[in-house]
DNA sequence: CCAAATCTTGACCAGTTGGTCAAGGTTCCC
DNA sequence: GGGAACCTTGACCAACTGGTCAAGATTTGG
């Protein structure tokens, strides 16, 4: 605490915490240091990434790091929750009562949306699909799968509706749809190299949906 | 040499290799040790690699692996060459004669065919990407781009011909194309885990084309 | 105010890393 | 046949790895 600075009283913050100032202290130090391996493993991966690197990163000491999370392995577990969380997030927009194009849109445009502010997130993601979904392989065989099963359920109603093009398989379009977005995270240097820019902008981005959505829609039969 | 075995005649075996039979025997000890490398350097990223897990896949002591190749880095730059080869080949299926609807299809084809053949060096490709590129980053803004830039000409000159849809961006058309692709061997887990198969088939890579193939092209206005 | 609980950190450890080296084996060419 | 060039390999090394530990600093609750 600096000099002069007013004493804080623990209980006066409201509900935003009912924990104790120790507690806090706590979270924040974890989210410090999640936050900082997050980018080491993204740069890294797993194997590769150091605790040192991380330490580093954090502003902390190594020993430090240890005391909050006992080994390498247990911190890329929650590193690899909370990117989990980010992934899945927008697949519910798929249901029998929206518009197929609509949804499309708008997860397109999450998605990219996604590639854009989470990079970090998205490679670490990546590495571990790269390198054969070590910690994630339960996940894709069970709830990822059941995800995608319940789309590809929501797209054969609607292809008896008419609403979208029969011969469309949803499993093959989701993972055309993920490649393509997670491209302009994982991939950002080729994609910038070949645009011939340093850094993608935002309009790059934007573009990058728009274009994967003429091409992803009108591929569905939903352009009138 | 085996005993009883009959002594070689080196210039005997014709225009197949001028070189002498170390030169040959070189080469052949090069191809092995670069094809374990690969198969270590897709599992693990540069970093990752140990030059003894590399010997070991060679079935060879590690001394012998530096004596070929003097440095790790060195192997993987060698490895990232013969990579690059197999990945640029078939892009000079875009044409400005030719029939876009056939040059997609082919194009697609080929590249799902080499992400069937290829795995290992399209992971080793992804991992120098997820990196950043450090080692390709220079033929990603120069020769790649170019060759890019040269199919969007192509694409131009078929959309003023009316060949196909004029809001179609080439470049990144191309992103997805790779993309997509691309993610049936990099993220293979992740496709067989969602299809609920243990590892892809034939028939898993064939109707990943086909799909992609109806997508793009009829997402390109080529569905007659 | 103080003892217990919690946090911080430099020093340390055994195992692994990429790479070297020298001694010996093999092949080549004259 | 023999010397030179080339190949093979176990032993070795300094640097680094993830993780431990104990001694001290700080905060907490009573």
């Amino acid at each position: 605490m600096r000099i002069g600075e007013a004493t804080e009283i623990p209980a006066a913050d409201s509900a935003v915490s009912q924990k104790s100032a120790r507690a806090r202290s706590r979270a924040v130090m974890e989210q410090r240091i999640l936050a900082a391996a997050a980018a080491v493993f993204s740069e890294a991966g797993f194997d590769a990434a150091t605790t040192a690197a991380i330490a580093e990163r954090a502003g902390l000491p190594k020993a430090n790091i240890h005391y909050y999370f006992r080994t390498k392995e247990l911190l890329y577990q929650k590193v690899l929750a909370d990117v989990l969380d980010i992934w899945i997030e927008q697949m519910d927009l798929f249901t029998t009562e929206a518009d197929p194009a609509v949804a499309l849109r708008l997860y397109i445009q999450a998605k990219v949306a996604l590639a854009r502010s989470y990079p970090i997130e998205s490679r670490v993601f990546a590495n571990e699909m790269l390198h054969g979904a070590p910690y994630l392989g339960r996940f894709l065989g069970s709830k990822l799968k059941a995800r995608v099963d319940a789309i590809a359920t929501v797209f054969a109603r609607w292809a008896a509706q008419g609403k979208i093009a029969a011969d469309v398989d949803a499993h093959h379009l989701m993972f055309t749809l993920w490649a393509a977005t997670q491209t302009y995270a994982d991939f950002s240097v080729q994609v910038g190299a070949v645009l011939g820019v340093d850094a993608l902008s935002e309009k790059d981005y934007e573009r990058a949906a728009e274009q994967l959505t003429i091409l992803v829609l009108r591929g569905c039969g939903l352009d009138n």
